[in-house]
DNA sequence: AACAATTATGTAATCGATTACACGAAAATA
DNA sequence: TATTTTCGTGTAATCGATTACATAATTGTT
């Protein structure tokens, strides 16, 4: 029971042709009135459904587009796959996810796959920009597929952004620290062949400047996102001649993890050791010394990168637009850090 | 330039046939070994890839699969995604993402669209259980459509499904809180409609029967999956004669709920008060007063989901083999509730 | 009434790959 | 040498929908 019905079914009980049966049901202004309700209401009746792999065939587009991330399951991708997903599900698109794990092959895998499952568009955040092999960036770019990077982007021409300031929010947080009376601010950085720890830094050393205080080289600390190199980084920076009284991490797993080595070494946050992470992860106002963060607006992003897809698609292909949007990113003051008062 | 190449183009430049070509890249036996070879580096040197939608239109099946989840964005199901993710991809399957916000009908419209997408299977956690119409599983059955149930799952004759022991996760959790001392054992139930909170309800209250303690409904609230409504039961719960001291909840974002309104009327855990939640979300274990929690191995759970949409996928159509897996929960047990030492 | 204009529908190609069937050529057998 | 196998390839249909073009049916015009 309930074979697949195609209009061709239609058009035999009705006794008319599936182009007839077609442009009925696509409101086509050249079928008779009549022929058109007679049609829709005999598909309704045989429960007619359009097989979309036929329409895709047929039109050259599939109606998926694809989302590739580090990893999904970090509060952080995760939120904007859904902003991402509620964007463009109301027109119609269906969101495919790829992991790469870090991993510049995996990346590459899924760009190939994603383009060979002749998906509409990608919309990814960049795992290593350090690699000059760009086969598959350029082989996404030669298909004309709109290709839009958020959060980690990588320059290409015609590549269109969405990211947030992260120099600002570096900025931002270190001025806060600077503010609360730190004056010896080390630094958790990431990959700096990522720009947005590179601008983290760069946001944090400019504030540094701008407020007198001498950049110290041995402040800034390689770390990853994860708490135990956050752990092992305090245990480094303690070990210094003039041990720092603060810490900008561009990560907040690190940052608690920065929290939980100082603990133990009894020092007091934020009395005498301030603490600002960077994403706000769901975590960092759950602590009962709840973690300074800097918001990153995933689900916006997802949003807005969406948008910048959607503006893409159906444009002419000669006409390549590069939009780059940024986002303001928003300092969330918390105990970890708040001298004056909470 | 790099405009589509097709089976057609490589026929043509080698003046033999589209079939031919075909054949020798699906390493059909019949063809000679030096033609196949020649098809092979011609397409190759030709940058020939195989048009997946070509090929979905023809063999009925797409190679996507769609999952379907209330939301993305909560750790336990981007988690389950994660599994099922790494579990598909080598077998060349794409993964679609749908959320239903917990509303029924866009359930019943995300499982329409995956099936008018040609999805070669569904996997999903079921947002409503209440609803008598099940049109929408109806369709996704009749069209054979391999259906797997994670987590939430309902009845459903020849559907397969993927849980935890939710029973065992109360029970142990509500014995390990009887071995801390408690006697007046509180519980945070979710929608019961749904299986899961059902049933940890039962293990919690199967524990106090074998423990000789009383049963008593006051001391069951009904609660949302939010920090505020944890706060507001436990309002409730110390206005009773004879209040609690110690709460099972089924989620951990209520529990985290519950141990901030203690702490703020200076009731001091885990002496006076144990708290227990339920889905070990990252923040349980990273709270200085971590959080007692049920692991369910979402990582898990979604790799064994997806393993048996692969066993079910490719069988003959008319066997229905039903599967349940049930999968073991794992109390972690922590300070929230860890009277003798920790 | 004769012809033009309009409207509705049919015919057939197309998207790209797969595959049952047919057929010619080469190899094996008698 | 004649005949049967085997092997390799070509022919053409198929998956289901869309659409340019052709044609039939209807309406309008003088």
């Amino acid at each position: 029971m309930s074979e697949k019905v195609t209009i061709y079914d239609i058009a035999e009980k009705l006794n008319i042709t599936a182009a007839t049966v077609s442009r009925a049901l696509n409101n086509n202004p050249k079928i008779k009135e009549s022929t058109r309700e007679l049609v829709i209401k005999t598909a309704a009746s045989m429960n007619y459904k359009q097989n979309k792999l036929a329409l895709a065939l047929k039109s050259g587009r599939s109606n998926n587009i694809g989302v590739i991330v580090p990893r999904i399951d970090s509060n952080f991708f995760a939120s904007v796959i859904r902003g991402i997903e509620e964007e463009l599900q109301p027109h119609g698109y269906q969101v495919i996810i790829c992991q790469t794990h870090e991993s510049k092959q995996r990346e590459n895998e899924n760009l190939y796959t994603l383009i060979d499952a002749q998906v509409d568009g990608i919309l990814m955040s960049v795992t290593d920009v350090t690699s000059e092999n760009d086969d598959a960036f350029n082989n996404v770019l030669q298909k004309n597929v709109p290709l839009i990077f958020f959060d980690r982007s990588k320059h290409i021409d015609g590549v269109s952004s969405v990211t947030i300031n992260d120099f600002r929010g570096g900025y931002l947080t270190t001025k806060h620290l600077i503010n609360e009376g730190c004056r010896h601010i080390a630094h958790f950085s990431g990959d700096q062949s990522l720009e947005i720890f590179k601008n983290r830094f760069l946001g944090y050393k400019q504030a540094l400047l701008d407020h007198g205080i001498e950049f110290n080289e041995e402040y800034v600390i390689p770390v990853k996102s994860m708490v135990e190199a956050g752990k092992a980084a305090v245990d480094k920076l303690l070990q210094l001649e003039t041990p720092p009284d603060a810490i900008f991490s561009s990560s907040d797993f690190a940052a608690l993890g920065a929290i939980q080595e100082l603990k133990e070494r009894n020092i007091s946050i934020p009395n005498e050791f301030c603490v600002a992470g960077f994403s706000n992860e769901p975590f960092t106002k759950f602590m009962e010394l709840s973690i300074t963060s800097v918001d990153q607006s995933p689900l916006e992003m997802g949003k807005m990168a969406a948008r910048v897809f959607l503006e893409q698609v159906d444009k002419t292909d000669t006409i390549k637009i590069e939009k780059k949007v940024v986002l303001a990113p928003e300092l969330h003051i918390r105990k970890s850090s708040s001298r004056t008062n909470f």
